[in-house]
DNA sequence: CTGTTAGCGCGTTCAC
DNA sequence: GTGAACGCGCTAACAG
């Protein structure tokens, strides 16, 4: 089949280990051999086998990535710059899309991971236990999501500072009744629904204005969700005049709603997002905007450095990443209210 | 550090083979003996490594999957749905994200997957070379994407249906000039733009249109080159009253760009997709939607059977998924010409 | 600078 | 039904 470190070594005219220095780059080999060797391996086809390169060095070269949706394009985009980094680094990745509840659980319990990544990278929120289980991996670990953790190296965004800027700029417009469309069915130990809800609510409070619970829906952090929401928002007695939703996906789903009921926007109805989604642009969305590559490749580039200072202790990196307002064409004052 | 199979055996009072051989269901094992194994072994939180049982065994379980651009949505999607098929059969999934050009040759060059997966699903076109670099690993291969290829499993639509279904709709609303956004700057070896744009000639010819090569723009399947490709149909001195483009994200961009020329649609220019991307709706575009998931979940399954049936030759299966027209409201008929 | 010797942690014969 | 011995392909420690 496939040649060994033995064809290759047998054809050069040298031992395995000698082989395997030189292809390794370590020192310790005269040119010419190295020379002689690369070229018999590359004319053999040769490629160390990874199974048996980790069995006897203890190190995998690979880093295990877990995601809750690739599909989505926050958790795509986020793990298409961190494979980049790795990749670059010499690193494969081992990607697990752990969306459904019972998936998760037999992740966590069976850790298909252990004894195969040199570290992981997570971009889903482990709770206690399921934190507790990646730490009892022994490698270094990091996230894009969530606040931080004992651990964790963790790459985020202030979720308040956003949400204050977007909310702020509605009220600025002279907005009053502004709703909410969160992601508040999402697992209970993530903070950033809740961060942004109470940036909203200090915003208003700060405005002089009266909270109303009617004005918050749930959107599921998605479209439908998103429509779904918009649509409740719009069945209140008195509907909001604007309305922030705590993701780009949601925003959107709410523009669906609001063209559904032949609302115009942002006439009839002002909407800021979150995110700056790719299309967000296409659709004229204003929505706070954040680094998400970046956000991928910098825990990616962090971890890559622990992995290269084996000494010491994991640092439990907090790294912030700066957001702003993109102010686009679905917000603008409210309609001047009274007869007419 | 974790715990090893011996481990395991000497707690448990037996030898490692009978370890072994429990814990992956073997018969054999007498019940009580094996119950308590799973005892032991779930108690010491055991999981054989992955490397020592790939080299015992040859085996891997683990997939890898080649990926363009794993942020774009399409492959997002397709990468989403395989994953779930190769996990819930026990499969790991080793993703190579080969957007550059360096990049992909430098993994064809190296095969990192080599003696590290039991099959493979690409969903970039390898070209002939990169096909017989993939065919050189002795494993199951397929591909949701391009045309066929010899030792290739491949899932796809039928390219040229979609897209007769969508400029006949442009046709038959009485448009006259029908320009076409396409991704023509893809590998040469990709036969989808090619078929597309066919397609896109035939129906035009059957509909004794005579085509104007000034009213074909290469958009690079990007938001950003759709946008430019529209752009510069709108700068020929008899624009369209119509454009099909090749993907939803290109017919994306193109809207941006008309809405920048404060054109509108569809009253003044009508746009048809492809895709059905996740937001299609939300833009309210008219698209040929294709089961984009399904096809990701149809190429892991074809796989794993392969996998499952070690006897049998590779079937370098075809399978054809529907697709077909959405309408929503990006189109409409042509303004009545002439001065008024 | 290079070869030899030992495992790495399993699965897999073959005995019993 | 169970255990002992061997080897998967490679890296690491030790000689020379």
């Amino acid at each position: 089949m496939t040649a060994s470190i033995n064809d290759v070594a047998r054809a050069a005219g040298v031992s395995a280990s000698t082989v395997s220095r030189a292809l390794r780059g370590r020192s310790g080999v005269s040119d010419e051999v190295r020379d002689k060797i690369t070229a018999v391996a590359a004319q053999l086809g040769y490629t160390a086998s990874r199974s048996a390169a980790s069995l006897a060095s203890g190190r995998t070269f690979t880093i295990g990535v877990l995601v809750p949706y690739v599909g989505r394009w926050f958790f795509g985009t986020v793990l298409d710059a961190a494979e980049r980094e790795f990749s670059a680094a010499g690193y494969d990745v081992l990607l697990y899309n752990l969306g459904s509840p019972e998936i998760r659980k037999r992740f966590f319990t069976r850790l298909p991971v252990r004894k195969r990544v040199d570290a992981v990278l997570t971009l889903l929120i482990p709770d206690e236990e399921e934190s507790a289980a990646l730490r009892s991996l022994g490698v270094p670990l990091a996230t894009t999501v969530g606040g931080s953790r004992p651990g964790f190296t963790v790459v985020g965004i202030d979720d308040r500072a956003g949400t204050e800027s977007a909310v702020r700029h509605l009220v600025n417009l002279g907005h009053r009744r502004i709703g909410m469309i969160s992601g508040a069915s999402g697992p209970l130990h993530w903070t950033t629904p809740i961060d942004r809800r109470n940036a909203y609510l200090d915003v208003l409070a700060d405005a002089g204005i009266e909270h109303d619970p009617a004005l918050e829906a749930d959107g599921d952090y998605t479209v439908e969700g998103g429509e779904r929401a918009m649509t409740e928002l719009l069945a209140v007695s008195r509907p909001p005049t604007a309305v922030y939703a705590q993701s780009d996906e949601m925003a959107m789903g709410a523009l669906r709603a609001l063209r559904r009921h032949r609302l115009r926007v942002p006439e009839d109805v002002s909407v800021v997002g979150f995110d700056d989604h790719e299309l967000a642009d296409v659709v004229g969305l204003t929505t706070v905007a954040q680094p998400v590559a970046d956000q991928g490749a910098e825990a990616a580039r962090l971890l890559l450095r622990q992995l290269d200072e084996p000494g010491a202790e994991p640092p439990t990196e907090q790294v912030q990443m700066p957001i702003r307002l993109v102010l686009r064409e679905t917000t603008a004052p409210p309609r001047p209210r009274g007869p007419q």
